[in-house]
RNA sequence: CCAGAUGGUCGGAUGGCCGCUGCUGUAUUCAUACAGGAGAGGAAAGUCCGGGCACCACGGAAGAACGGUGCCGGUUAAUGGCCGGCGAAGGUGACUUCAGGGAAAGUGCCACAGAAAGCAAACCGCCUGUUUUAUAACAGGUAAGGGUGAAAGGGUGCGGUAAGAGCGCACCGCUCCGCUGGUAACAGCGGGGGCAGGGUAAACCCCACCGGGUGCAAAAUCAAAUAGGAACGUCAGUCUUCGCAAGAAGACAGCCCUUCUUCCGGGGUGUCGUUCGGGUAGAUUGCAGGAGGGUGCUGGUAACAGCAUCCCUAGAUGAAUGGUCAUCCCUCUGUUGCGCCUUACGGUAAUUCAGAGGACAGAACCCGGCUUACAGACCAUCUGGAUAA
RNA sequence: GCGGGUGUGGUUCAAUGGCAGAACGAGAGCUUCCCAAGCUUUAGACGAGGGUUCGAUUCCCUUCACCCGCU
């Protein structure tokens, strides 16, 4: 795309409120792939040039050491991908599923570029003119 | 060599690329670069105990209540931990396990079965006597045997007796006294008593000892916004008092409440600004040098203590300490099959190749324990058995 | 991280240490032309492991799961 091609992201920050995890999971546009699931939300900052992201690793995917290790696989994927493919001035929340420990991490790499290029195709949708209230997520 | 017992150590290795969080140094745009060096455990877990530390409460001591602990001695900051000993139970043994005070202070309970479940009593029995041809009935004695039960008022043997019975005796058990050893728990020996005194205290209880409460989301410092508080200034309708004035006090008016409108009554209340104090979000400290660890010596059976010397060893906060790739190591499975056994089929299996797997588990103020989870590997000491010399 | 609490049939709850029960639900039968309702009847459980006791759902210890409170 021609517009990810300006985006100059220096900085991935971390979402940490409870408040924007449920901001984003509320704006219901999300992509579910076998390995995790990826939410989106335009930012509320006044500047719009942020790109911050937030992790999920639930009691379901396992104890501690489990869920640490889902997390930092989860940070690494994003670290190579987002940089790249992920639009500036939107907050994501990734959320890890219970095949995040078995796949392997091109698989893990595929299935986010996977889940990027479809939400970015939604949001392209958008701006076409329909109303993004009766978008079909 | 096989099977065990006890105690301890480790719990994947190396390298490439890309990253994360503190610390130190340098540079500057003052929060960023670069360099150096550091970065999870034996259980970090469960939160079952004990302390440090912080705040709150409290004049001291004792008692009551509540909770806990419970053989004896030692160790420790302290403990319900640990070490040593005693007793009981289990094991051929090394060794293991034990909430292991008191049932002769009192209360409660012991279902069903059984005659009887607690100051003993007597169902079937046994024995004697009377009546009766006999069977049997009645009266008395007795508790050995049977039966019930988890448990039936010491056990075994001999004597004794009409039958029996601690009725008598021997041994064992119980209990009391004395002596000896031991700090003690307790053990040994001797003598007396003559069988009373069932079990249950993880039932109430009694005795001895211990315990103030809350917990780093404790607490301290700095300190936005909003609301409320105090001080000062400013403005505010009328009247009265004080005062030359500034101003202060009081009353009425105004506004709000008293369900709604009016009147009466009652209650409350100034506007704005600045500052202060308390304090929330947030930030910093608490917070990593400590009942610290390694080695050696000394004392002690040991837990542990003392001395000397060396070392500094995580500090995150939606929570770092990694991600990925390659090689090696270990285990399992499959393929090939040197060699060995076998006539052969076949069996075992060095090696090669391929695949899968490599446990339990992630610090959150710190420390001492306990408990639970854990693939495997190694070391030391000891026990039982087999073989050889 | 810290502090509390609860586990009993499929569900909601009882039960002095002595045969584990009630209601609803499930199955079968009776009744009815059929269904519902009603009546009769059956099956089904003490979270797990140890200990104390003659005997444990109950008492004690360990463990597992779940719930609640503290920002």
């Amino acid at each position: 795309m021609i517009q990810q091609s300006e985006n100059k992201i220096r900085k991935i920050s971390v979402l940490s409120r409870r408040k924007d995890f449920l901001r984003i999971a509320a704006g219901r546009k999300k992509w579910v792939s076998n390995s995790m699931i990826v939410q989106v939300a335009k930012t509320t900052d006044t500047d719009g040039s942020a790109l911050r992201v937030g992790y999920t690793a639930s009691k379901r995917v396992g104890n501690a050491v489990k869920r640490s290790r889902a997390k930092r696989r989860l940070r690494e994927v994003v670290r190579r991908t987002l940089r790249d493919k992920g639009q500036r001035g939107h907050d994501y929340v990734v959320i890890a599923r219970t095949a995040m420990l078995s796949a392997s991490f091109d698989q893990l790499i595929r299935d986010f570029s996977w889940c990027l290029r479809r939400l970015n195709s939604v949001k392209e949708h958008n701006r076409g003119g329909k109303n993004p209230d009766q978008e079909p997520m």
